[in-house]
DNA sequence: AATGAAAGGATTAAGCC
DNA sequence: GGCTTAATCCTTTCATT
């Protein structure tokens, strides 16, 4: 795959800015012609780099239950299936994962009694113990400084450039920055495959 | 103002799922005509239900530094300008503002020095105490349940409905269940305002 | 990646309830 | 006020170079 060159940095942030602005528009604003950017925009969803176009919803305004903050402990074996469980579930809005193997999320409850919501969100995982923090406000910025953007190589974190290598594993978009990166992720990937 | 109704709910997760949708697909689904979804979606921009159309864009194959979640501790007088400035510093993509006035937030450093970047980041405020730690993995999911909106009071909190009232102060819309609460409200910005 | 033709969507205006 | 339909204009798509 191409790098990802300035124009498709200057598209995603005319995108982030408007996803409804018309691809000719843009086209003007890149020195291109419509049709080529929407084959780029295309693209760049084919690699997995743009996820989707979305509406940005003032939840303030809408109720939607009690914001909170919710910090859980969990088991490593059960960090992946409850990561999924909190994903899925209808309020959950923003899920991290420490490096730690800790799952944090920003939800908003509507039910009256967190705890009983939680035992419910996570039936059949085991969590040692979690916190909950009241929110008052939350803020998303969905601006995207172009500067910022590069392809990171999944292996070694370098930046990808024109050499550069893309593959699918198992659904997924992989960049990588040299075939050797590739290779010892496929490797590696395989390994925990044959593990599991 | 009206109400906003389960159309409008409709509307809003037919957009959070694709905001490129066509107003004609859209109106298909909710049994309207494409200049009727127009004139909702324009309607819901002017009330800023909706913030904007954006892209969802995986930054986890985007190099932007390593992704933090940082906690603050900031004195009460602080914390709206320090707001601000994490709001509008580059990589910096969630805030959250706990019950307990802390400042929370997520951000993708690219500096070597967190330490350094805090102190540039939050320049003439003061900072009591802050944990940084370290994310894995950020997931966000744009996906909006219809069920769970709807407008709220700015003043109780309560449902807002038909009876409802609209009004632009300083630029910002907010919503009122009866005039009372809208009353109450201009009364106690005014207030605020006379204070400062 | 540009071009031009064909298909498809957005917006406007007129009219209805 | 909010809806529909029809006409117009604009945008996207596709085939071609």
């Amino acid at each position: 795959m191409r790098d990802l060159d300035e124009t498709d940095m200057k598209i995603l942030s005319l995108l982030a800015e408007d996803a409804r602005r018309p691809f000719s528009s843009i086209g003007e604003e890149v020195d291109l012609s419509g049709p080529a950017v929407s084959d780029r925009v295309k693209r760049l969803e084919e690699s997995d780099i743009i996820n989707g176009f979305t509406i940005d919803v003032n939840r303030a305004q809408l109720r939607a239950g009690v914001p909170v903050f919710i910090q859980a402990e969990i088991g490593s074996e059960s960090l992946e299936p409850a990561c999924k469980q909190a994903r899925e579930s209808d309020g959950v809005e923003h899920v991290f994962t420490t490096s730690e193997g800790d799952l944090w999320f920003y939800a908003r409850v509507e039910a009256h009694n967190v705890r009983q919501w939680m035992n419910g969100l996570f039936d059949e995982i085991n969590i040692a113990d979690y916190t909950v923090t009241l929110i008052d406000a939350m803020e998303w910025t969905p601006s995207v400084d172009g500067a910022e953007f590069a392809l990171t190589c999944a292996e070694c974190n370098n930046t990808v450039d024109t050499e550069g290598e893309t593959t699918r594993i198992d659904g997924e978009v992989y960049h990588f920055c040299c075939p050797s990166c590739l290779a010892r992720f496929e490797d590696r990937y395989q390994r925990l495959e044959e593990g599991v």
